[in-house]
DNA sequence: CAAATTATTATGTGTAGACATAATATGATT
DNA sequence: AATCATATTATGTCTACACATAATAATTTG
């Protein structure tokens, strides 16, 4: 008798009780002790079992307050950022680069401003083709922070892509990431083989070292590339 | 003295070594108990500083194998799936949907093979438009699975989106998520008011109710439309 | 020697209890 | 009545210990 009842049971019925209403969206479910007290187990078990959840976003939870269904179930999708290399050779292609422009210059104001840089600050520029099987794949622009990242100038951008080099060498703390779709300009549609106009997924991202940015990218993806998630 | 160390002291050491390459990408870490002996501490902060890395794919575990970290650091990112109106709301804009088209049929091969039904399922085919402020914002084209969700005929969809009904009314155990960029056919862009051709950012959603598909829907915003997100 | 069996080990998860902390509710004071 | 101090409460996190489990290593067996 006396089965151990786990956090995954737990969670499988909280889940239960909301998906069929026993517990209201915003309702206020009881507490930790509460259900300890009816699922016989301890609070620790309750307290993860809730904890995740609320990491999922299923839960709202605050001190003294207590644990509330969350109103709007937006679900949270989670996905992948892989290596540009990665993600070509998991599909079984094979994977090359080459480097299209390297250049230590100042930046456009929309990336200085956007990265909080002064108006002397000079970047590193890099624009490079990412190919799979031979074939374009994705378009990368990138302006990386000298005063963050001084030792990629040492690095050799024709061997290793400053995508790989980076995520080797310079740790982020956080991100921001920007999907949208683009209509490709005369140089895309040519670099990327395909014909201008054409609508392109397009990925933004900056990294940040604590307040310091690390980089900017923009990487234009050819036709028919589809971002593939899971909730 | 003998200050507390918790299990977020142990996540920054962690992340520090690994970021100053004290921990090499792909090597081994000490065991959980001989961390608690270092620092201090019991192996349950141990384990739930390690787990939650290992959850946010910093580092891969393995029973009796160890504690290693990660070969290729792919960062999750994480974002929100949220109702279509509260994303318009948000933005600080009126919310409007009007229902285009709302029939019961045999839905096309492609969206029957994809979701693994039989040839005679029929399902509810909805298309909808929703609105910012007056102007096109999304063009929703949806199917959803009678069989699984029959109780969404009864639904007024002119008065709530599908999208809203779903939410209350079908929780789903899964789902895939793909994005892609797509050129606008003349209906779309009719719809959305742009033109033909124009690049549109296309979100396509499949949900599962354990193995029995609940809904597919397509998503296809009007230019402009960028998705955030955050590592 | 190869195959099957039996340790061994690192992580996974549970119990029981304690103190910390944020946010509210209550009561005392002006 | 309004303000401030004080209890109360639900979650947050830690200690200490135990047993479960998966995967490997060591050992026995055919």
């Amino acid at each position: 008798m006396a089965e151990n009842v786990s956090y995954q049971n737990v969670q499988a019925e909280v889940m239960r009780r909301i998906n069929d209403h026993v517990w209201e969206p915003g309702g206020l479910i009881p507490a930790e002790s509460l259900l300890a007290k009816e699922f016989g187990c301890t609070r620790t078990t309750i307290n993860r079992a809730l904890r995740e959840l609320a990491d999922n976003g299923i839960l709202d939870r605050k001190r003294k307050v207590g644990t509330r269904v969350a109103l709007h179930p937006e679900r949270k999708a989670t996905f992948r950022i892989p290596l540009t290399r990665l993600e070509v050779e998991n599909s079984g292609a094979i994977y090359r680069h080459s480097l299209i422009e390297r250049k230590i210059c100042k930046p456009p104001v929309v990336i200085r401003t956007r990265l909080g840089l002064s108006a002397t600050s000079k970047m590193l520029h890099v624009r490079a083709l990412h190919l799979s099987d031979g074939q374009p794949f994705q378009y990368e622009d990138r302006w990386v922070c000298l005063e963050v990242v001084p030792k990629i100038l040492d690095a050799k951008l024709e061997t290793i892509s400053a995508n790989e080099w980076l995520v080797q060498n310079a740790p982020f703390t956080s991100g921001d990431i920007i999907f949208s779709a683009a209509s490709a300009s005369k140089e895309e549609a040519e670099l990327l083989g395909t014909h201008e106009g054409d609508a392109l997924f397009v990925v933004e991202r900056i990294t940040w070292q604590g307040t310091a940015p690390v980089t900017q990218v923009r990487l234009a993806y050819a036709p028919g590339y589809r971002l593939h998630s899971v909730i």
